[in-house]
RNA sequence: UGGGGAGUAGUCUAGUGGCAGGACAUGCGGCUCUGGACCGUAGGGCGGAGGUUCGAAUCCUCCCUCCCCAGCCA
C-alpha cells in the first residue's frame, strides 16, 4: 500500500505516469542464480513488488541465466523459496532471460545488418589493451570494419560453434573514444561451450549482461527497471542497444543498494564462507542470507518492515546490523509465545516445600497478546534459576537474588535466599531458600514488594535441548576496507547443551518460535528430531543489567 | 589528472526559498510479576568558503571528501 513514500522511485513513476511516458508500472526483480538471496536482495525484492503493488502493476520474476559457468538449477529454487517465504507473489510471471536467448541473436542479426555490431577476433588480453585507460582513449579494432557480410558468416559460425572459447566476440560499434568505457564496443556475446541449466546444449555463445539484461526487460514490457547505483555507468549503452533497435524503452533507475554493518553483503563473499567451511551452508543462522535469517528465526514481516524503514535514495550507506535486530524483536515481541528456560542451571532447593509435592502454576502465555491464553507449569521443591540471577556479594545496581534476600520466582512464589552450597573449587552448587506460600501465583497478601522475578525450571520436569547461540558473524564493523576472512568472528556459534526448558517445550516443533522469558527469542532449528530439541537463538531481549555492568567495567 | 554518482546528529532518512522533522542508538525519568514491552524526556545535524535573497539544507560559483567504471561477471 502506499504509505504515502516520497522517494526519488515513486516521485519519478507518479511523473512518468502523469505525462503519460507509460500507461502500465511493470517492474521486475532479475536475480542471477549463482548464490543464495540475502537480505540486500530483499530491498530490491521489497521495492518492486511493492511498486507493482501500489500502482496497480505487475512484477516480473526473472532469471538473469545469461552465464552457465556460475548458474545453477539449486539456486532457481532456493531464490523462488526465498521470495514466496517474505509474502511475495510473482504468479505466472516468471521468465529467463535465457527463454530469449533466439530473440537476442536475431536482435543481433539487426544490429549487424545496421552496421552496430562486429565479430572481433582479438583476445581477452588485446581487447583490454584496446580499450584504452580511464584517462586515455581506446583504439579501434582492425576487425572493426568487417562487411555486413562477412560479420554475418563469422556470427553463424560462433554460433555453429566452429570456433573454440574466447577466439572471438560480438561487439557494439559505439564509440572506442568514449569518456564512459561501457561505450567502448563492449562485448555482446562471448563464446563458451558450456552446458546452460535450461538450453541445455543449444548454445554456445551467451549473451552479456549488458546485452541480455535491457533486451529482457524490452521483450517483457518492463516500464521501470530498476537496479543498483554501480549500473548508472550502463545506463547510456542500455538506452543506447534500446534505440538502435527502435523496441520498448524502459526507464532504468538506481538506487543505493543495502550494506550491512559487520557482515558481508556479496554473493562472492558469502560463497567462500560457504565452500570454506567458515559456516554450515547458506542457510547457516549467522548468514544474511533470507534462508539463514528464515533458520535464524527472523520473521518475514520483520524484514519487510525493516526494508520499508531504511528508505530508498541514491546516497553509499551501511545501516547498522541493531536496525534490523530492532525490527526482529518488534515482530516477535508481539507474536512469539513466553515460555520459562534456564540457559546456566544453579541448582536451588527450597527447603521448606514439601519433598513429594508437585503443583501446576498457571502462566501467561504472552502479555503482548492475552489471547494467546495461559498454560500450566509444574513445581516442586528443586528448582533451576539462572546462574548470573545470585551473587553472594552483590553490587549496588545488582538486584536480584543474594543471601538473606527475597526475590519472585515468575507466576510462583516469593523465594529469600537463607543458605550458598559450594563445591571443592569454591564454586557455588546449589542454594537454600525457603518460599512463602501466601505468595502463590506471584503476589504478596499483605502488599510487600520484591525488586527482581525470575524465570526457573522444576528440576525434576524440564526438559533439556541443545541451543545454539550466536554473535556477530564478523568482528569489524565495516567490512569493505578489511580482509573479511581476518575478521571472521570464531565465536560467532556457541553451544549449549546444559539449558533446562519447562516441559512445554517438548512439543516444540521446527519453525515455532519462543520467547524465553528474560533471555530472548529461540527458533526451534529443522535439526530437532524425537530425541532431542534444537534451538537457534534468534536475538536476545535488550538488557538492562548488562548495560549497567559494561558501565561499571 | 576521463566519465558517472553522493555528502542533513553515532546510523539511516524527511525536506524541493519561510521554525531542520522522524526512526534506531545514547542519557535521564516513569511504569511493570520479563532489568522485556510500554510511556515521557534530553542531548546531538545541513562537508567548506563565498554569493543571490527580506529570508538558503534548498538557487549560483569555487573548493573538499567519499563511492563506482579499464570482465569475454552481473
Amino acid at each position: 500500500m502506499d504509505q504515502g513514500k516520497t522517494d526519488f522511485i515513486r516521485e519519478t513513476i507518479k511523473k512518468d505516469l502523469k505525462e503519460g511516458r507509460y500507461e502500465k508500472i511493470h517492474t521486475r526483480f532479475p536475480p542471477e542464480p549463482n548464490g543464495y538471496l540475502h537480505i540486500g536482495h530483499a530491498k530490491a525484492i521489497c521495492l518492486n513488488f511493492e511498486l507493482a503493488d501500489e500502482f496497480k502493476g505487475i512484477c516480473n520474476l526473472r532469471f538473469d541465466d545469461t552465464n552457465p559457468t556460475k548458474e545453477e538449477p539449486e539456486y532457481v529454487e532456493a531464490i523462488k523459496r526465498d521470495i514466496a517465504w517474505l509474502g511475495f507473489d510473482w504468479g505466472l510471471n516468471e521468465y529467463y532471460a535465457s527463454d530469449y536467448f533466439p530473440k537476442l541473436y536475431d536482435f543481433a542479426v539487426k544490429l549487424i545488418k545496421g552496421g552496430k555490431a562486429y565479430v572481433c577476433d582479438l583476445d581477452p588480453a588485446q581487447i583490454r589493451e584496446y580499450r584504452g585507460t580511464l584517462t586515455s582513449p581506446g583504439k579501434e579494432s582492425p576487425y572493426r570494419e568487417r562487411t555486413v557480410e562477412e560479420n554475418l558468416r563469422l556470427f553463424e559460425d560462433m554460433r555453429s560453434g566452429k570456433f573454440p572459447d574466447g577466439s572471438r566476440v560480438l561487439r557494439a560499434k559505439i564509440d572506442m573514444a568514449s569518456p564512459n568505457l561501457n561505450m567502448r564496443d563492449p562485448v555482446m556475446y562471448r563464446i563458451m561451450h558450456q552446458r546452460h541449466h535450461r538450453t541445455k546444449d543449444k548454445w554456445c555463445i551467451y549473451p552479456t549482461y549488458d546485452w541480455a539484461h535491457g533486451q529482457s526487460d524490452s521483450i517483457e514490457g518492463i516500464s521501470h527497471s530498476i537496479c543498483t547505483l554501480e549500473f548508472e555507468d550502463h545506463r547510456p549503452l542500455y538506452e543506447w542497444f534500446l534505440d538502435q533497435l527502435k523496441i520498448h524503452h524502459p526507464r532504468q533507475l538506481e538506487f543505493a543498494r543495502l550494506n550491512l554493518t559487520h557482515t558481508v553483503m556479496s554473493k562472492r563473499m558469502l560463497k567462500i564462507l560457504v565452500d570454506e567451511k567458515y559456516v554450515n551452508g547458506w542457510d547457516d543462522p549467522r548468514m544474511p542470507t533470507l534462508s539463514g535469517m528464515r533458520r535464524r528465526g527472523y520473521p518475514p514481516d520483520a524484514i519487510r518492515n525493516f526494508c520499508s524503514a531504511i528508505g530508498l535514495a541514491k546516497s553509499e550507506s551501511t545501516i547498522e546490523i541493531e536496525y534490523l535486530e530492532h525490527f526482529v524483536r518488534e515482530d516477535l515481541n508481539r507474536k512469539a509465545p513466553r515460555v520459562m528456560g534456564v540457559l546456566n542451571p544453579l541448582k536451588v532447593i527450597i527447603d521448606n516445600y514439601p519433598e513429594e509435592k508437585d503443583e501446576e502454576l498457571e502462566a501467561i502465555n504472552n502479555p503482548e497478546d492475552l489471547s494467546a491464553g495461559t498454560r500450566k507449569i509444574p513445581f516442586s521443591r528443586v528448582i533451576y534459576i539462572e546462574k548470573e540471577d545470585f551473587m553472594e556479594d552483590p553490587p549496588k545496581k545488582f538486584y536480584r537474588l543474594a543471601p538473606g534476600r527475597e526475590v519472585r520466582l515468575r507466576y510462583a512464589y516469593f523465594i529469600r535466599c537463607i543458605g550458598v552450597k559450594k563445591d571443592g573449587n569454591g564454586n557455588i552448587s546449589e542454594l537454600h531458600c525457603t518460599y512463602d506460600p501466601s505468595t502463590k501465583g506471584g503476589d504478596a497478601p499483605d502488599g510487600r514488594k520484591v525488586r527482581a522475578t525470575l524465570h526457573w525450571v522444576s528440576a525434576k520436569h524440564s526438559v533439556g535441548a541443545e541451543l545454539r547461540l550466536y554473535d556477530k558473524l564478523f568482528t569489524t564493523e565495516d567490512l569493505s576496507k578489511n580482509d573479511f576472512k581476518k575478521s571472521f568472528n570464531q565465536k560467532s556459534l556457541k553451544i549449549n547443551d546444559l539449558c533446562r526448558l519447562e516441559p512445554s517445550t517438548r512439543e516444540a516443533e521446527p519453525g515455532q518460535i519462543y520467547q524465553f522469558e528474560r533471555v530472548g527469542y529461540f527458533h526451534v532449528d529443522p535439526d530437532t528430531t524425537t530425541k532431542g530439541l534444537v534451538f537457534n537463538k534468534t536475538a536476545g531481549l535488550k538488557d538492562q543489567w548488562a548495560k549497567i555492568k559494561r558501565k561499571n567495567k
